[in-house]
DNA sequence: TATTGTTATACTCTATAACTATA
DNA sequence: TATAGTTATAGAGTATAACAATA
């Protein structure tokens, strides 16, 4: 199967939510809620930053994780696991399997779904590319030190539940 | 001006990223990024849910009050704030006019810019919706302590700089 | 020349609803 | 009846590019 040829990868947000000079915040610098999605824009700029020129968007590379990790997953269940309606499933694995990441075999105790798992170019991507996001995650906590770092997870965690 | 008829608010996002029970979560477990978006996801539902039938989505609520606490302000200075291109602060701008929320006047300094001032509607939309947000805000904050909440606060603040 | 606002247009992501095949 | 996957369709949000008025 050849390699489609790659669209240039245009994430969706370019822009940081800047912190302008001289403006007043108002109730905003009180909400978590606020800070949370600056901090969350900020990763994914950054993630793209790291990422430049791969077409491999952070729900995509969720999904490359989850399916290498449990190999023979459902569409639906991939599904579940990053937020979206079943449809959206398909057309992400549909996605997947056009560039030869992930293959549909069908499970063998229910024929109406599709148990997916990564090629073997699957599993090499999701390689480089967890080197590269494990790197600018790292890099993007150095504002923090460990136990500080350790923290946020647990808290994050905790909020997410 | 008769206020317009409303149509139903849909989030984009409906459904949260799941924690699904016996799956292998890789690589994802260790990282800032992924336990940030879950959290901000959870957030955002949150937000919907203690606005519901109200059509003020997160950045909207950030729009009215960063035109609340800096009147005068100028289009492109709201996208900045909000991270979006020039057209897109024209589109939102629009959509808060149609409903009686903000009004343009003329910037008196620079005859090109507008300045961007809350309506008296506006101003009690502002407050309503403050109120709800700061409870919800709270609410979710409920997981954690006073000190946990601070710290929180802080290191988002620090990774979003 | 550079910037503000504007308009037209296109694209990405995701939802809903109806359908089929299996369970 | 319920569920997995599929297909068609629609909508929200946002980008880019070109333009007019003003700086």
């Amino acid at each position: 199967m050849t390699p489609k040829p790659t669209a240039p990868y245009r994430p969706r947000t370019l822009a940081p939510m800047q912190r302008v000079a001289g403006l007043d915040y108002g109730v905003l610098d009180e909400l978590l809620g606020y800070a949370l999605r600056r901090a969350q824009v900020a990763m994914f700029l950054a993630f793209h930053a790291a990422t430049r020129g791969q077409d491999i968007t952070p729900p995509r590379f969720t999904a490359l994780v989850i399916v290498g990790a449990n190999p023979g997953i459902s569409q639906t269940a991939l599904g579940n696991v990053l937020g979206i309606a079943r449809s959206g499933a398909m057309v992400l694995t549909d996605w997947f399997q056009a560039r030869g990441l992930i293959a549909r075999r069908r499970a063998p105790d229910d024929r109406r779904a599709w148990g997916l798992h990564l090629t073997a170019r699957g599993e090499r991507m999701v390689r480089s590319m967890t080197r590269k996001v494990v790197a600018l995650d790292r890099r993007r906590a150095a504002v923090l030190n460990g136990e500080e770092r350790r923290q946020l997870l647990s808290l994050l965690n905790k909020l997410a539940a």
